[in-house]
DNA sequence: CGTTTCTTTGAATGGGATCAATACTTGTGG
DNA sequence: CCACAAGTATTGATCCCATTCAAAGAAACG
C-alpha cells in the first residue's frame, strides 16, 4: 500500500513542479500510496482532514443526493492537489474514488500548518490550486445551467484535453480516458444513455474518434470549441492560470 | 460615490466581524462604495485585481456563454468577501452585478501583499471566504446535474434562508429577497416562466408565502428540506463553516 | 399616467430520461 | 482455454419535465 522512497522524479510534472517540490521538503516526508481502479479513498460522511496531491491517475470528487444521485464535482489529473475532509474542505463533504490506478501523497494537517518555509509555500500553492479548482466548477456550473448534451459534453472533453495537454499527457489530439459513459454522466448531469447517443453523434460528424476503447481523439477540436461556445486560448488561460496568493 | 469615515459599526456584522476588523487596520484605509440595484461593478472582461468585501445589499457573479445565456455562478451577501478579476480570481472572468443598492469595500492586491501581520490575517480570512464560497457551489451543482426545478429552487431558498439567518437578516422563517425570477432562473438553470410556476406550486401547497413582492416567507421548512434533498443542519455547517487554513 | 419591466397563465414543442433489449468487454474460476 | 458472470456500450420506443411562444395582468418607474 504504501512505499518510502523519493516522493517522484520531478521529470515527471511540468506545472505543479513547485508544489512537488515543496512536499518534498516536509519532514516527515509523505508516504507515496497507492490505490486501485474504483477504489473509494475517502466516503462523503467521514471527516479526517486531510490534502492529498495526485501522482499518478484519474480521482473523482463527487456528491450524492438522499436519493442516490450522484454529481462529479470535480476531477483530479496528475499533478493535481485538493483539500479533503470537514473543516478545510474547498469541497465540503465530497467521497474520493479513484478512476484508474492511482498513486498520491497524503498530507495530515499538522505537517502543513507550520510557519517554516516551506510550509509557507504550500500554503501558498494550496490556494493557487484551490482557485483553479474553483474556475472549473464555475465552468461546468455554466454549462449544467444552460447549455445542452452536446455543450456540456463537448466543453468537458476540452477541458480534459487542455489540462492532460499542460502535463504532457496527451498524443496528439488525442489522450486516455479512463472514465464510463455512467460517470462521465455523473460529472456532465446526463443519464449514461444519452452520453452514448451524444457521443456516437460526434462520431458519425467526425468531431471526435476512439482507437481502443479507452482513447478518445478530438479530431476537429474547433468544432469541438463551436459547440461548446469556448475558445481555447481563453479555456486555456481561465484552467491553467498560475496566481500568486 | 465615495464616502470616507470609519468603514461600518461592526455590530453590523456578525460572521465576518473579524474580516472586517483586518480592514479596518490597513492602511491606506480602504474606501466605502456605493452602487445603485442594477449597476455592474466589473465586466466579464476586465482584468483589473483586486477584492471586494460586501458591507450592504446583494451581489451576483455571472459567467456568460456567446449565445448570451447567463449562468449565476455565486450570489454575494452582506459580510461576504470575494476575489474579483483574472490573476487571482476564484471565479475567473466573471461580470459582477449589483442585485441591490450596494455598499462594499474594493481592496486592490498592493493593499493586501504585504508581509505585516493585518495583511497575514486578511489573507487567511479570504482564503477561508474562497473555500465557503466553492462549498456553496458544489452544492448547486449538485442540483443542476440532477434534481428538478423544485429541488432547485427549494434548496436554493434554504441556503439564502441559512446564511442571511447567520447575518441576522431574516424576520422569523422570512426575508427580503431582491431578485426577480427571471435572475432566480439564472441561477437556477431555469426559465423566468419555470420559476414561476414553481414558486407559484410552492404556495398553493402552503410551503411558502409572500406578504410583499419582495419578500419571501418559508412556512414549512421541513417540506422544503424533503424537497431539495438536504438536511437543515448539515446545511448550516457545510455552507457557514469557519475554516481556518 | 404612460412605458417599461416583471409576473402569471395557457398551449404547443422538444430534449433528455426512462424502460427495454441486444451486443460487446472484461474478468474470473474451472 | 473456455464458459460464465458482471459490467459496459449501443440502439429503439415512449414519456415527461421544462422550454418556448404568446398574451394579458400587475408593479415599478420616470
Amino acid at each position: 500500500m504504501q512505499s518510502q522512497a523519493r516522493l517522484i522524479e520531478s521529470s515527471d510534472y511540468k506545472r505543479s513542479l513547485s508544489l512537488v517540490d515543496a512536499f518534498q521538503q516536509l519532514q516527515p516526508q509523505p508516504l507515496v500510496e497507492n490505490a486501485g481502479k474504483g477504489k473509494t479513498l475517502v466516503y462523503e460522511d467521514e471527516f479526517a482532514d486531510h490534502s492529498m496531491l495526485l501522482l499518478d491517475g484519474w480521482i473523482a470528487l463527487s456528491k450524492m443526493l438522499p436519493d442516490g444521485e450522484t454529481q462529479i464535482i470535480d476531477v483530479m489529473l496528475p499533478g493535481d492537489f485538493a483539500l479533503i475532509g470537514a473543516t478545510n474542505a474547498p469541497v465540503a463533504a465530497c467521497s474520493v474514488v479513484a478512476l484508474s490506478d492511482v498513486r498520491f501523497i497524503t498530507i495530515r494537517p499538522r505537517h502543513m500548518n507550520g510557519s517554516e518555509q516551506a510550509m509557507e509555500t504550500i500554503r501558498e500553492l494550496m490556494a493557487a490550486e484551490i482557485v483553479r479548482s474553483q474556475a472549473r466548477t464555475a465552468e461546468l456550473l455554466l454549462r449544467l445551467g444552460h447549455g445542452n448534451a452536446a455543450s456540456r459534453i463537448a466543453y468537458t472533453l476540452l477541458e480534459f484535453y487542455v489540462r492532460l495537454e499542460a502535463i504532457g499527457h496527451t498524443q496528439a489530439v488525442g489522450f486516455n480516458f479512463p472514465m464510463t459513459q455512467h460517470r462521465f454522466g455523473e460529472m456532465v448531469g446526463l443519464s449514461n444513455v444519452h452520453v452514448c447517443r451524444t457521443l456516437r453523434r460526434f462520431e458519425r460528424d467526425g468531431v471526435i474518434s476512439h482507437a481502443d476503447q479507452t482513447t478518445i481523439v478530438l479530431d476537429n477540436i474547433n468544432a469541438l470549441c463551436d459547440i461548446a461556445g469556448v475558445d481555447l486560448d481563453t479555456l486555456r488561460h481561465e484552467i491553467l492560470m498560475q496566481p500568486t496568493l
